[in-house]
DNA sequence: CGACGGGACGC
DNA sequence: CGACGGGACGC
């Protein structure tokens, strides 16, 4: 990714979204001043103290951009009202609003603090809880259900006490939850007991030196630091976007002892979602296949996420979690001492190409899926899913489109790729590379080309319509 | 010619 | 009360 400390595209946004704050503070507060006391926080992109253009004195206001909205939250919670010099005010410290929105209200906590995920419908308020507990201390959480039913509907809500824990949730927590900030639930105004409303915005308080998140802090102090892991059951979820079928899912999680189940999960027609519930006799074996085989592309340019699961009757205790360090030990030394486990140590996660050449190969018997006399480079790694998109190319397809797993299977091969989308109903698709050449080199390699019997016209994207909605696009 | 996804809450 | 500059090198 190249260093984009200035970036026209996204003018009017700040990238990644409530990464920026905004300082209200004295007028004799320097760039430097503020530098130095915020600078311990993250990775500053930008500082720029507002001044006014004919005295060039300051108004007391700046703004300063960190790489990361988990960054810009902490310095926010800690230096909001304090003193940055002998004799000046305390300071403001906010979330600054985007420059799109137009808006000059502060953003109130309430809009920082409460995640939107995506789960497995077997996931309950405990398993949400557990998974979601190490990036922060949550005040609630609930999983969206059918009234009737009392089904899950798949998706659910976590709200952290800090804007900082939630936005180290939507950071660093698997993407296949696909986090985002959860919007407001009602634009109501006053909020009766919690914790920021009122000494939030009251910064000189009787106590100068504590403010509304470390109070928060100190009042939610029980549990202590036992949040260090997520969730380790015995039980994954396997998840695919391509279609995998059970033999595949079962040969590739075999190749680690222990397993002793198996199965895809079924949508209620009967349909193959993509999804398979694998299970081991010993947590080692389930740590070791969750480490070694998430985010693992297999087939080749398909990546598999691998989650835990509570299957209800082996929750990691503290005890749990000290026996656990031991059986994983061993995994590993009896996974390094056998034929099957060197193979696999050496394939490494994002490696495809020498876990066919080592081992699936062998166990896991594949039609060749890609059929084509154009001559296709070997395969490339994919880029990580997380990249700016630098190019995306559109893709026309006669008389049907290729399934998406044939698609990254040709389309990595130029490198950089990040992901195939195909339009639903439709017989048109994007390809979206990390690298522009890349791009251009898969059009050039396969515009005109037929690929299993599809004729494929490849062009450069035109760029995708405006929306100002929900999470910010990647591209 | 052929064009843009996924996922929203009983107070 | 306290809200939006500077400068860009790729095709």
């Amino acid at each position: 990714m190249e260093d984009y400390s200035f970036r026209p595209s996204v003018d009017s946004l700040d990238d990644p979204p409530n990464s920026r704050l905004f300082l209200v503070t004295s007028k004799s507060t320097s760039e430097e001043v503020i530098r130095e006391h915020f600078s311990v926080f993250g990775e500053i992109q930008d500082i720029w103290v507002v001044k006014d253009k004919q005295t060039k004195e300051s108004k007391g206001v700046s703004f300063v951009k960190f790489a990361k909205s988990s960054q810009a939250c902490r310095a926010m919670e800690e230096m909001h009202g304090k003193c940055l010099a002998e004799g000046t005010k305390p300071i403001k410290v906010f979330i600054a609003q985007s420059r799109s929105s137009g808006s000059h209200r502060d953003v109130e906590d309430e809009e920082l603090t409460r995640i939107f995920v995506m789960i497995p419908k077997t996931f309950t308020e405990d398993d949400l809880k557990e998974t979601f507990k190490e990036y922060g201390d949550i005040e609630y959480c609930v999983i969206i259900k059918n009234k009737t039913t009392g089904e899950s509907k798949g998706l659910a809500y976590v709200r952290y006490l800090k804007p900082s824990q939630a936005a180290t949730a939507i950071e660093n927590c698997d993407k296949t939850f696909r986090a985002i900030l959860a919007e407001p639930r009602n634009k109501n105004v006053t909020t009766e007991n919690d914790y920021f409303s009122n000494v939030r915005t009251d910064h000189v308080t009787s106590d100068p030196g504590m403010n509304a998140y470390q109070f928060a802090e100190a009042v939610n102090y029980g549990m202590g630091e036992m949040r260090s892991t997520d969730i380790i059951t015995r039980c994954l979820l396997v998840s695919s976007r391509a279609s995998i079928t059970q033999e595949q899912v079962y040969s590739l999680f075999d190749l680690i002892p222990g397993m002793d189940y198996c199965e895809m999960q079924r949508d209620p027609y009967g349909f193959n979602k993509g999804q398979a519930m694998v299970r081991y006799n010993n947590l080692g074996s389930a740590v070791y296949a969750k480490e070694k085989l998430n985010g693992f592309e297999y087939p080749p340019g398909n990546r598999l996420a691998v989650v835990y699961v509570d299957d209800g009757d082996d929750r990691s205790s503290p005890v749990g979690k000290m026996a656990l360090q031991l059986v994983t030990a061993q995994m590993m030394s009896m996974v390094w001492n056998s034929p099957a486990g060197q193979q696999l140590m050496k394939a490494n996660t994002n490696n495809a190409e020498e876990f066919y050449q080592g081992y699936a190969a062998a166990s896991v018997p594949q039609m060749p899926r890609v059929q084509t006399d154009v001559a296709l480079p070997p395969h490339k790694k994919l880029a990580p899913s997380d990249s700016r998109v630098k190019e995306r190319l559109f893709v026309v397809f006669n008389p049907a489109p290729l399934p998406v797993d044939v698609l990254e299977d040709v389309f990595c091969r130029f490198g950089s790729l990040v992901e195939v989308y195909v339009v639903p109903g439709r017989n048109v698709g994007y390809i979206k590379y990390s690298e522009r050449k890349n791009a251009n080199d898969a059009m050039a390699a396969l515009h005109g080309k037929v690929v299993n019997g599809v004729k494929l016209k490849v062009m450069l994207a035109d760029p995708p319509k405006e929306e100002s909605h929900k999470r910010q696009r990647t591209y």
